[in-house]
DNA sequence: CCTAATGGCTATAGTAGCTATAGGTTCAAG
DNA sequence: CTTGAACCTATAGCTACTATAGCCATTAGG
């Protein structure tokens, strides 16, 4: 029964996932090639919609490509003990967690600034001084995004 | 006096700033072009050290490249109101609330997921089984958008 | 049957904010 | 004079997509 194919345009909306993504989610392998039309157009079936529902989801959830294509892996053999799949979540849970406390930290220090701040020029901004002088922050260091500390080595250049 | 001149790497262990880091800020104009020694070596003064004390202090803090420079623009004006000032540190402080509302239900659910999962086998775990099925989430949709990186620009589309 | 609108195809480049690599030059010490 | 650290440029890579360009396929209406 061809009538129960779907479009890529269809899967994107029954998904809530956008075309290119889907594109994109075939290219990286987290989706598997589906069948092509003999126009040459996608054609897929409901494990493909299965599929990109569980890796939306995942991704909604916050988990990383990695950790999706792991997840996947481990779902492709259901008769494993399910404790690997824990692992990851509650790893992913850690994470979320530091990071809520850094953007709590974070929220600190930018309400201390604001509220320091009475008008005026900038050249009296308080806001100015604290970015300019870092002895006068309660030490961003351990709070700043992990965007930009991925264990610094000692590497020089 | 030119015994104050800064290489590179000093600049880079008087700021914690590695050294391909401050070759890209200048690259993308965040800081001003140093002049250069004999041996086409940068060579920085004390208000380069400043500035990008400054940009660095404004990145820990989770400001944008974007917000940066506009706070410098600001800043090299001393005279002018601080009011943008503060609006910029006020929209930055709303989008940390906003992301910490959004990791804060993410936590949520990760809990209610791994609450539910006693272990077995993969096949009936409940943390596979609520990724697959949408609907036994309490709806991430409005509540995840950006999964991984730290502070974004508003999502089109 | 023709056409226009819509949707699909590939390939490539762009986003933020850096980091890593390759392959060379310069500097300071021994 | 030689070694090795630090410097230089240019380019590619990272995550997770999104946007663009230019062409082909499908479908509804006339």
């Amino acid at each position: 029964m061809p009538g129960e194919d779907l479009t890529i345009g269809r899967l994107a909306r029954e998904t809530g996932c956008k075309v290119p993504t889907i594109r994109y989610y075939e290219q990286i392998g987290l989706l598997p090639t589906p069948r092509r039309s003999a126009g040459n157009q996608r054609l897929y079936g409901p494990e493909h919609l299965t599929r990109l529902a569980f890796v939306r989801h995942g991704r909604d959830l916050g988990f990383s490509q990695e950790a999706i294509r792991e997840l996947l892996r481990l779902t492709d053999d259901p008769d494993q003990c399910c404790d690997d799949v824990d692992a990851i979540a509650r790893r992913h849970l850690e994470e979320v967690n530091r990071r809520i406390a850094q953007l709590s930290a974070l929220r600190v220090e930018l309400e201390r600034m604001l509220d320091a701040c009475h008008g005026g020029r900038v050249a009296d901004c308080r806001i100015v001084e604290t970015l300019a002088d870092h002895g006068k922050c309660l030490t961003a260091d351990h709070l700043a995004p992990p965007a930009d500390d991925p264990q610094r080595p000692p590497a020089a250049d």
